[in-house]
DNA sequence: ATGATTTCCCGGAACGTTTTGGTTTTGGCT
DNA sequence: AGCCAAAACCAAAACGTTCCGGGAAATCAT
C-alpha cells in the first residue's frame, strides 16, 4: 500500500560503531509511514474523533507493519500519570497473599490499572527497596502489607505523597492512608478461640505475630477477650510473638511442646506458623489433633492434603486484594468510595486438627 | 540554612479548580533550593566527578528537605534504558517459581537491576498482556517461562526485540532467544524413572505436562527411554500429557487409577500435578506409598509436612531464576557471558511416597 | 607573567508522548 | 457564489531527566 512503509521500517539509530542499538519504533515513524502528523497518530491511539475512517486506516496498518507500542514511560511522563498501581506483600510464598495479589491484579486489570508486584520477604530493607523503586516508577498508588518488622512511620519517607491503602495488616504507628481493608481479626480469632474452649480445651498456646502490627494485637486480643469470657486465667507463658513465618512457628511451637505443662491446643495466628508448628509436632512425634490440637489463621489450597488436614479460619484473600484495589483506584481516579476501613467476614473450616482434649 | 529551601518546598501546582494534583518534586526544584543548575544536581546525583564537597552537601540537603526522589520515567525516557528487567512466571502459586522469581531479582539487585514480575497463570492471554505491558514500559530484557499453552513464536509480535531467556520451560518453535537455563530434563525424568524400576514397578504411569513445551517433551523422553532400556513394553494408555496444575493432576491420576489395571506408580512431571495425583490417590482410599507410589518433580518447603513425605527431583529453582538473571543483564551489557543453554544439576530426594509394588 | 591544565559549573538539546490552540478542508445552507 | 460551522489535521510546547559543548575560575608548569 504505503510505499514509505518499508523505508521507515529500516530506520536504525545509525551513530558511531558503538554496539547496533536497535532502538524502539516511536510515534514519528508511525507518523512518517502513515502520512500523517504526530498529533494525528497520537489522537488515533487514544481513540478521540476527528479522525477519519481512512486515516485510521492508514495508522492502522503502519502500526501493524512496523509493530509500533506505545513507550510508557514518555507517556507517563507527559500524562503524570502511569494508570498503575503497586502491591507489596511480605511473603509471596505464602498462598495467602498471592490470592490477595491476585484479587488486586484482577480488579486493577478490569479498571484497566496495570500492577505492580513487591516480595519483601519479611523485611523492612527489602520493602523499602520495593517502595521506593515504586515511587520512583511513579505508581499512582501503592497497596501495601507491611513486613512485620517494618514500623510504621518509616515507610513514608520513601514514598513521597503516594496514595497508600494498607490490606491484611496495618501499622500501628500513626501514618496517612487513604483506606484500610481487611477482617474483623478480633472477632476471628475471638470465635475461633471459642471453638477450641468449646471444644473442652483449657490450656490453650497462641503463637501471634509481632506487636508492632494492629492485626496481630487485635487477634491476640481476641484470643485474650474469649479466654477471660471463660474465666479462664491465662498462663502468659503460652502466649508467644513470632513472627508470621514457619520457622518462628516451629522455634514457638517446639518451646510451648517441651515444657512441663504442655498446652493441650495451639492457635496459630497465620498460616505459614500453623505450618511450622505442625512440622515441630511432627518432629516430636506427638498425634495431632489428639495429643495436641493445631489452629490456624488463612485457608490455603493444599491444607487438605495434609495429615491431619487442618482446621483454619479463612480470610477472603482474593476480596480482601480487590477491595483494597478498588479503594485505591477510587482515590487515585477522584472517586468517592466506600469508607474506610473495610472489613470483611471470616469463616472457620472446621477440619480434622482440633479434636477435644485428652483429658481434662 | 539556604532560606530558599522552604520556598521550594512549599511549590505546588495551582492550576485552575481542579483536583489538586500534588505533583512531585524535581530535580528542578532541587537546583533552585541549592542555588545550583540542573546539570549540577544530575552530575551529583549520578556522582560524576567535578562537583565540589561544598556544592555537593548543599544538594545533598536540598534533596533531604525536599523528599526529593528521581522519576525513572524521564530517567528512562533520557537514558533509554530503565536498569530493569521482567521476569514471568506461569503460576506463582507453586513454589518453584517463588524461588526461581526470588533468584532471578537477588542477582538483579546485586547488578543494580530493577525487576518486574508477571504471573500468567497458564493463560497465554494473561502472558500476552504482561509482555506487552513490560515491552512498553521499556524493560531492558525478559527472563521468560512461557505458560503452557503458549505456542512458541506468538510471544514475539509482542516483545518487539526485546532480548528474552527462556528458564524451566522453553518453547519447541523457533524463538530467537538470547539464552535458556533449565536441567537436563531427558537426564533427570530417566533417573528418576529408573529409580521407580529400581523398586520393582513395571507399571508405571507418567502423567507429563503438554507437548508444545520442549521441557515437557524432554521429561517424557527420558522417562520412555528408560522404561525401553529396561525392555519394558510401555503401556501407551498410561501417558497422560496434563496441564502443569492440580487440577489436571488429579483428573489423569483419576483416569489412570480407576482403570482396571492399575499402576503401581504414577511419575508427576511437575510437583502441582503430583499434588493433584496425591489428591486423587487419598480421595479413591488408596494407600500411598503401598498401593501406588509418588513420585513428583520438584521439591518445596512443605513437601515433608505431606503424609506421605514426598519424593521428588529437586531442581535448583533459585540458580535457575540466578543464572537466567546473569545470562540476560550479561547481554544487555554487552558482556559475553557462558555459551547457552545452561544447564543445571538435579537430585532425587528420596522419601517416603515411594516403595516396591505389593506383588510383582 | 603566560599559557596549559584541571576543576567546577551551566545552557540547552534531546528522549517519545499528549495536548493546546491553531489552520485548512469539507460540505451544507442561503 | 458566498458563508460558516464542523471535521480533519497539524506544529509546537510541555513532562523530568542526562549529557554534550562550553566557559570561568583555579591551579600548575614554564
Amino acid at each position: 500500500m504505503n510505499p514509505s512503509l518499508k523505508n521507515a521500517a529500516g530506520r536504525i539509530g545509525l551513530k558511531s560503531k558503538a554496539k547496533r542499538v536497535k532502538r524502539h519504533v516511536t510515534i514519528r515513524e508511525v507518523a512518517k509511514a502513515a502520512g500523517a502528523s504526530v498529533s494525528t497518530i497520537s489522537a488515533a491511539l487514544n481513540n478521540s474523533d476527528y479522525v477519519s475512517a481512512d486515516m485510521r486506516s492508514r495508522i492502522d496498518e503502519a502500526i501493524k507493519t512496523l509493530r509500533y507500542f506505545p513507550n510508557d514511560l514518555a507517556r507517563g511522563l507527559r500524562l503524570q500519570k502511569t494508570h498503575s498501581i503497586a502491591i507489596v506483600v511480605p511473603d509471596l510464598s505464602n498462598n495467602f497473599y498471592i490470592e490477595l495479589v491476585r484479587g488486586a491484579k484482577d480488579y486493577s486489570a478490569s479498571a484497566n490499572f496495570t500492577v505492580l508486584i513487591g516480595d519483601s520477604r519479611e523485611s523492612w530493607e527489602e520493602e523499602r527497596n520495593y517502595l521506593e523503586s515504586f515511587h520512583r516508577r511513579r505508581v499512582d498508588g501503592i497497596v501495601r502489607v507491611p513486613a512485620i518488622n517494618s514500623v510504621g512511620g518509616k515507610a513514608r519517607s520513601v514514598l513521597g505523597n503516594l496514595p497508600v491503602v494498607y490490606a491484611d495488616r496495618y501499622p500501628l504507628a500513626r501514618d496517612p492512608y487513604i483506606g484500610r481493608v481487611g477482617v474483623d481479626n478480633t472477632g476471628a480469632a475471638e470465635s475461633a478461640t471459642r471453638y477450641l474452649l468449646s471444644l473442652g480445651h483449657r490450656d490453650i498456646g497462641i503463637i501471634a505475630g509481632d506487636a508492632s502490627s494492629g492485626t496481630s494485637v487485635d487477634r491476640l486480643q481476641g484470643f485474650m477477650s474469649a479466654i477471660r469470657s471463660a474465666k479462664i486465667r491465662q498462663d502468659r507463658s503460652m502466649i508467644h510473638a513470632g513472627h508470621n513465618d514457619m520457622e518462628s512457628g516451629h522455634f514457638h511451637a517446639m518451646q510451648l511442646l517441651t515444657r512441663g505443662q504442655r498446652p493441650t491446643a495451639i492457635f496459630c495466628t497465620n498460616n505459614m506458623m500453623a505450618l511450622g508448628a505442625l512440622a515441630a509436632i511432627q518432629e516430636i512425634g506427638l498425634a495431632c489433633p489428639d495429643e495436641v490440637s493445631l489452629l490456624g489463621f488463612d485457608d490455603f489450597y493444599w491444607a487438605t492434603l495434609l495429615r491431619p488436614r487442618l482446621t483454619v479460619v479463612r480470610q477472603p484473600a482474593r476480596e480482601i486484594g480487590m477491595i483494597a484495589a478498588r479503594l485505591l483506584i477510587d482515590h487515585i481516579e477522584g472517586r468517592v468510595s466506600v469508607p474506610t476501613p473495610a472489613v470483611l467476614k471470616t469463616q472457620l473450616i472446621v477440619r480434622d486438627s482440633c479434636c477435644p482434649p485428652r483429658k481434662a
